[in-house]
DNA sequence: GTGCGCTGCGTGTACGTTACCGAAAAAAGC
DNA sequence: GCTTTTTTCGGTAACGTACACGCAGCGCAC
């Protein structure tokens, strides 16, 4: 037992340390007889790397390029934020992580990795907003060497070694099923969404599409109203939904953008008389989640993405494996009687 | 910044590494007047340890004693996997979990406590059930060296650590909530527990309770019903609820015991028609929540709730610091439109 | 025969820390 | 004064790993 290290499988088999280095990680200067020899000890002493040794011993600090959107700022902020401490709290080694911002989701992240490919981060993390065109950036960072992680979005195809995100599918189907309890007769409901080009909106809107199909035929679904991530444009919209001759008895937003519409609906005195259901955790929604105005907000919980995202690079970095290739966090349905608990932190 | 390690230090001041040693860890051998030298060029280098070369040096691997309850068998399970989860996840240290386990929350723990008081585990992890009883005991502990960490449920006084728990007033507030947005006419609604002596359930309840009036006052509290963890007087006390002249439309359960209550309703044909809450995520509710009988549930995470308080103890172990001594976990809401993201694995 | 490159392996050092063993100095006891 | 004890400090060996270096042995060309 306390044997199974590198100078016990030397010993076993009277061969040096420096050799069965060599079996182990592949290094050459070794015979392939040799290796098969060592690599068979290791296996039958129960050959476990110590890591604390290794980690010492290498005593790098590994730089972790991160690229993430500016826009949408307190989303992506927190999902920095745990990132950091998640690099904070790490002792086995130090983790520098160097971010880096491009202005939209979808909009420039080919641009910024290609401008640091020479830059030979230990691990890259990524959100791919449009994952297709993506791909083949990732995928030839990956042959270099380089880890990729997806957060927030993944793009599954690309060779990536994990992914962590929110499940935005059930993130519309927890909506969906809301209204469906809460409105029990014949009503229109509304779904405002930013662009449903972007995989995350789209599958949003589907879970909710899907859930009120299902658990709600009494409810009538409006045209989804796409606002391009614009606030002018969603105050209009919100406008026109309000002005209709039958006025939705909800709207559920999974655009950022959610202060127009509450203002919309403030201006014609429908706070609380629409069920309003919205995404993520904004400072300006908190008045209306304490009033009830809106019923309920779903928390993505970025921090924890990020912080989850880094605890698996450790592992992959140390261990070369995973606990899973793909995270799908539920969401967090936040309402009045639990917000004081996402205030703080997650 | 390189020569922030106990060599720099030591090089820095004309000492020896074993000085500089004795004067970071308080050990005795050395005058006041040079510890205070060491202490102040420590903190002018910016000395922070490295746990590698420590972990690697002291290579002990840890024993700790976790004291739980075999009742209710799938939540403390579920906790005792978190645990071992991340007992198995440390790299920087091997970490031993030692399961003792005794019949029910807050009955018999202290006795099993004193069993084996004298096998000094480097931590203890409990769920004090009924906190004022145990505390001289886990003062003691403390009080030689042994740290105490509380999970599931605390013991504000008694010195422990840290405690992670779910937030048990928030769950209750949430039940509340959810049926202020669902029964909007004047009904009563019902809240079996299973003991009020419970610090866990009686929270439950307030929070409960308080939710109703603040947000349903049309709503009418009938009175709490206790099942003493009996499932037969679970259905007893459900059957003669649900005989009432007038029906409650709402039941909330806190008790661990919810299927006799759903037998009691089936039974009836009252599946459907009386909005159930229940908590916890016990696999014979499933069928209840993927066909909408059961409303909602509230999980209590408890693997989460294993692994957080882990990765507290190895963080206090070898940095003697946490970063907050209570996690208060926001319960999850689990409906037919999450489910399946439970099913799994948190 | 000499020089050179290659393969396969052993040796030594260092990473930062802790735990010892002594030595020197100071203090205490006679 | 001397011995004995205590205090204060220096020196060093590990812990398990990674890697640079060294060194035979061999083949090959000049």
């Amino acid at each position: 037992m306390h044997e199974a290290n590198i100078k016990g499988i030397a010993a076993a088999l009277n061969l040096s340390i420096g050799t069965v280095d060599r079996a182990l990680h592949g290094r050459r200067g070794i015979s392939e007889q040799t290796r098969q020899l060592v690599l068979e000890k290791a296996r039958e002493l129960g050959y476990r790397p110590n890591y604390a040794a290794r980690s010492l011993k290498l005593n790098r600090s590994l730089r972790v390029g991160v690229f993430l959107p500016t826009e949408f700022q307190l989303f992506f902020d927190a999902i920095r934020d745990g990132i950091t401490a998640a690099c904070a709290a790490s002792t086995l080694m130090a983790i520098q992580p160097l971010f880096y911002r491009y202005p939209r989701l979808g909009e420039g992240d080919i641009e910024l990795l290609e401008a640091h490919r020479n830059e030979h981060f230990d691990a890259c993390i990524v959100a791919p907003g449009n994952p297709k065109p993506l791909e083949p950036m990732l995928r030839s960072l990956i042959q270099e060497n380089t880890p990729v992680f997806c957060v927030a979005t993944d793009a599954p195809n690309s060779g990536r070694v994990a992914a962590v995100t929110a499940d935005a599918f059930a993130s519309g189907a927890m909506a969906a099923e809301l209204l469906s309890r809460m409105l029990p007769k014949a009503a229109s409901v509304a779904v405002m969404t930013g662009e449903l080009t972007t995989v995350d909106h789209a599958e949003k809107v589907h879970g909710f599409q899907d859930g009120i199909r299902q658990w709600a035929p009494q409810l009538k679904l409006l045209p989804v109203a796409e606002c391009f991530e614009q606030p002018e444009r969603a105050y209009q919209l919100a406008g026109s939904l309000l002005n209709l001759k039958t006025c939705p008895s909800a709207i559920y937003m999974t655009t950022a953008h959610c202060a127009p519409v509450l203002r919309a609906c403030e201006e014609r005195g429908l706070l609380g008389r629409i069920l309003l259901i919205t995404t993520d955790l904004f400072p300006e929604v908190f008045p209306y989640l304490q009033s009830g105005a809106v019923v309920a907000t779903l928390h993505q919980r970025p921090l924890t993405q990020g912080k989850l995202v880094i605890e698996q690079m450790i592992r992959y970095l140390t261990q070369r494996t995973v606990e899973r290739s793909e995270f799908r966090l539920a969401p967090h349905l936040v309402m009045r009687s639990n917000l004081k608990l996402f205030l703080e932190t997650e």
